[in-house]
DNA sequence: CCTTGGTA
DNA sequence: TACCAAGGG
């Protein structure tokens, strides 16, 4: 899907006065497979509970909020049946990866690879982000099935002005626009080489893709589901080229597919999911003060973190939502 | 990922 | 001030 949307690069200020629905578990597993030590092993607390997610969240959201941006953490609930099969998959090859990275460890051979590969997003850790993220004022909105959707259905809804994703379902769900590579000190290593490059945020725009390509969100969708989705394994060879071509000769999925005496299976579903998926407007999102105590109770006496660092965290923080009110009463 | 502290 | 390596929990 990458291949074929322009993206365009920003700097974290121009985030400034912008409200942004953060899909949570993506973020929350970029950072529990990055934040981790050298040898792999994640941070954690003396009980040997996963900090990782937590310290992405404290750190990445100050410096967001510092920089004078609104944030949202959208949740996933139940996930759509479709989705079965590639979660039983995922689960799969992450039991495989724990045990590469048991067996690289028993001889002493690198497997932070493996380790990143088996990050596992567990209910405590689902509970612990949503306890910081509370104490923090972030609001925190529970989507009824995917949160991408629903993030995308808010931001249709113009409640926010931008989706934050690594993934691109979230323009297939209609997210006007989508902010990737969200991190402020815009370095990343690349995978499997020791080497740091610069990575920008940058925003994809989806009418303007959509009419740059001069294809509708529908033929999109179809396009992802020819490529392959979270719900459907995608036509052997065929890829994002492929398909915007197949999608433009024919002009939707069931011709294409026609055409080349291929199926999908519940194809139609799968595009009914993402064009009408479930959301929900039962949600708040406003700007609370972030409660310090509470933050550095969790972190520090529940979670081990050092005192200091989370000090000036909330002093910076505190800062942010203040300068952040005063901003805004200036403008009413 | 992000912060920190050393180095030039 | 800019860059790097190490450590965070």
């Amino acid at each position: 899907m990458g291949d074929l949307l322009e993206r365009e690069n920003i700097e974290i200020k121009d985030l400034s006065g912008r409200w942004i629905a953060v899909d949570a578990f993506n973020t929350l597993y970029q950072f529990l497979s990055i934040i981790r030590q050298q040898d792999g092993t994640p941070l954690r607390d003396g009980s040997g509970r996963t900090t990782s997610h937590l310290s992405g969240i404290l750190y990445r959201m100050t410096n967001l909020l510092e920089a004078g941006a609104k944030v949202a953490f959208v949740f996933d609930g139940d996930p759509p049946s479709f989705k079965r099969e590639t979660l039983d998959q995922r689960a799969e090859t992450r039991s495989r990866a724990e045990e590469m990275w048991e067996r690289a460890k028993e001889e002493g051979l690198p497997g932070f690879k493996y380790a990143q590969a088996s990050s596992r997003l567990g209910e405590e850790m689902i509970a612990d982000s949503k306890r910081l993220l509370d104490a923090m004022g972030i609001p925190v909105v529970q989507a009824p099935s995917e949160g991408e959707a629903q993030a995308a259905f808010m931001a249709i809804r113009g409640d926010v002005d931008l989706v934050a994703s690594q993934d691109y379902d979230a323009l297939l769900f209609g997210a006007p626009k989508v902010v990737r590579n969200m991190a402020v000190t815009g370095k990343r290593k690349l995978p499997g080489k020791n080497v740091y490059v610069d990575v920008m945020p940058e925003v994809i725009s989806l009418d303007k893709e959509l009419s740059r390509l001069g294809i509708e969100r529908r033929q999109l969708v179809e396009i992802g589901i020819m490529c392959g989705t979270d719900y459907n394994e995608g036509l052997r060879r065929v890829g994002p080229k492929t398909a915007l071509k197949l999608i433009r000769e024919h002009g939707d999925l069931e011709r294409a597919l026609m055409a080349r005496c291929e199926t999908i299976e519940s194809a139609a579903e799968i595009r009914g999911l993402f064009l009408d998926p479930p959301v929900t407007d039962d949600y708040v999102i406003e700007t609370k003060k972030p409660d310090a105590e509470k933050i550095l109770r969790f972190l520090c006496d529940e979670r081990d973190f050092s005192p200091e660092r989370v000090d000036k965290a909330v002093k910076r923080l505190q800062e942010a939502v203040k300068v952040g009110q005063s901003t805004l009463d200036k403008w009413f």
